[in-house]
RNA sequence: GGCCUCAUCGUCUAACGGUUAGGACGCCAGGUUUUCAUCCUGGUAAUCGGGGUUCGAUUCCCCGUGAGGUCACCA
């Protein structure tokens, strides 16, 4: 009995290959593999490629399990998570390819290439002479000899025009002239991309194909091969490419692709991650910027997602970011910023530390620069003259005034309970008995217990910091201006 | 070169043929009793070009132009 629940499931798929690591388009492609999977209640699965053993890399198919879970993408089944169409590692699945090769090959769909690499290229070179493209079946061998699996099995090819709708690109056409006869199963054993992904698709019941534009002059071929084989073809989605800076390439490593779990280690938090990169490409119509993951499991849809390519923009990358950052908790944020905070902030306890997060919460972009803008948390900094002697406002004063300044606020702060309020207060209190603005006294004072360029509010600086040593800096700073 | 695809501010993008072409990032200016940041206000800036179709084209069609992809025993 056939199980029609079964067959609508929706399982979606992201099928690296282990060659190093992931980049924002290879997340992204998975996200929105992910996302469509989530939507449907179905599954999503994580398919290794490693069919090219030239180039493999060593630890490149952990690195993508560890990318995939640590931005939140979590799959069903893989490598490392047992499901019901395994192995989810082609190298482990060449048993199935043969198969299926044989197959081809009683219908007469499939035969030895007997060609050389040298006659190849020969062949290659006179077809680019005559400026005409290379078309392989062209010089299909007449009498191929049995396959034994030291050369190439080839697909032998029924050429045909084809039609068809992509779920992101809409319809595409092309004729006769894009099918040929392409490689099968290698002389080294290993089917291509192009074979096996087709079979692994069916036998692991994939129903939405999500890729990179890459792929899209294959797909004739592929649609050839899903009719020799008697297949359903899957629903197609093929994503625009993400650009570099120059908007017209490719995003590359050259320009600045970085590994995904480059931005965790440096502080971006997963969902902001996911929040951007969704939005490169795709939007909900909305003039909504920003999207939590429950959002976009609601709002995504494939048909929203643009056809042209994106560029990759990090400034807008760390304004989503910072944006998520303002949106948290000061448990949870604590919680994820604390291993940024500088080592000094081990001998400070919790509640210091997590007090020392709050107050920059406002002004983080990412986790990475807290070791920066906290040090003066932390550590007592030396004194720094030039804070004072190119402040635009107090550059003008003498140091005589400054100090007489510094005294008046440090004996004021005295008598003073160090929290924000009582400090806000008396500090109100010092501009209106000194007849100061604020640019100046407060400039003073905070430079003064910070000797940092920026800082949180004074008030709350002053009572993170603490009464001892706030009146101790600003004792230092009034000594080096004395001397 | 053949084939396929794409094209709105610098960037991400919105606009079921009718809008002063909208929002966001960035940048600039001003404001919020200090700095930096946040936040608020304002400003800057775009429909690749040419033809059609239409009362009316960002939108539909054609031709250019530009860009990208592909034409592997890579995926």
């Amino acid at each position: 009995m056939v199980d029609v629940e079964d067959t609508h499931l929706t399982r979606t798929r992201f099928a690296p290959s282990p060659t190093g690591m992931l980049h924002v388009g290879a997340v992204r492609t998975a996200l929105f593999a992910w996302l469509i999977a989530r939507q449907n209640n179905g599954d999503f699965i994580l398919r290794l490629e490693d069919t090219d053993k030239k180039r493999e890399v060593a630890g490149a198919d952990e690195h993508i399990m560890r990318t995939l879970h640590a931005v939140g993408l979590g799959y069903d089944e893989g490598p490392d998570i047992d499901g019901d169409y395994g192995p989810y590692r082609q190298s482990e699945r060449l048993d199935i390819y043969k198969q299926w090769a044989q197959k081809l090959i009683d219908d007469g769909r499939a035969y030895a290439d007997p060609y050389t690499a040298a006659d190849l290229q020969d062949l290659r070179e006179q077809a680019q002479q005559q400026k005409k493209p290379f078309l392989y079946r062209n010089h299909r061998p007449e009498n191929p000899p049995k396959w034994d699996g030291s050369t190439p099995l080839r697909f032998k090819s029924d050429p045909k025009s084809y039609k068809w709708k992509d779920t992101v690109m809409g319809e595409l056409a092309t004729g006769p002239e894009v099918i040929d006869d392409f490689i099968l199963i290698k002389s080294d054993g290993y089917p291509t991309y192009n074979f096996a992904h087709i079979v692994d698709d069916y036998l692991m019941k994939v129903s939405h194909i999500v890729r990179g534009q890459e792929f899209i002059a294959s797909v004739p071929n592929y649609m050839n091969l899903y009719e020799a084989l008697a297949l359903e073809v899957p629903t197609m989605a093929t994503l625009p490419p993400i650009l570099g800076p120059d908007g017209k390439k490719k995003l590359s490593k050259r320009d600045g692709a970085r590994d995904m779990l480059d931005y965790l280690r440096q502080g971006f938090l997963p969902e902001a991650l996911l929040s951007f990169i969704a939005t490169l490409g795709w939007n909900d119509g909305t003039e909504q910027e920003l999207f939590s993951v429950d959002e976009l499991m609601s709002k995504f849809s494939l048909n929203h997602v643009g056809r042209g390519g994106a560029v990759f923009d990090e400034r807008r990358l760390q304004w989503v970011n910072g944006s998520f950052i303002r949106q948290m908790d000061l448990d949870t944020l604590y919680e994820q910023a604390q291993k940024f905070l500088p080592p000094e902030a081990q001998s400070f306890d919790e509640a210091y530390n997590k007090a020392v997060v709050g107050a920059l919460q406002e002004r983080l972009k990412y986790f990475a620069e807290l070791p920066e803008l906290t040090q003066f948390f932390y550590t007592d900094l030396p004194i720094d003259p030039s804070l004072l002697s190119e402040h635009k406002k107090l550059k003008k004063y003498d140091q005589s005034d400054l100090v007489d300044l510094l005294n008046t606020a440090r004996t004021a702060l005295t008598a003073v309970v160090f929290d924000v309020d009582p400090l806000q207060r008396e500090l109100n209190q010092l501009l209106e008995s000194t007849g100061e603005k604020p640019a100046v006294l407060f400039s003073l004072v905070r430079i003064a217990t910070t000797q940092a360029p920026a800082s949180p509010g004074l008030a709350e600086t002053m009572a993170i910091l603490g009464k001892e040593r706030t009146l101790q800096r600003i004792d230092n700073q009034i000594n080096a201006l004395k001397a």
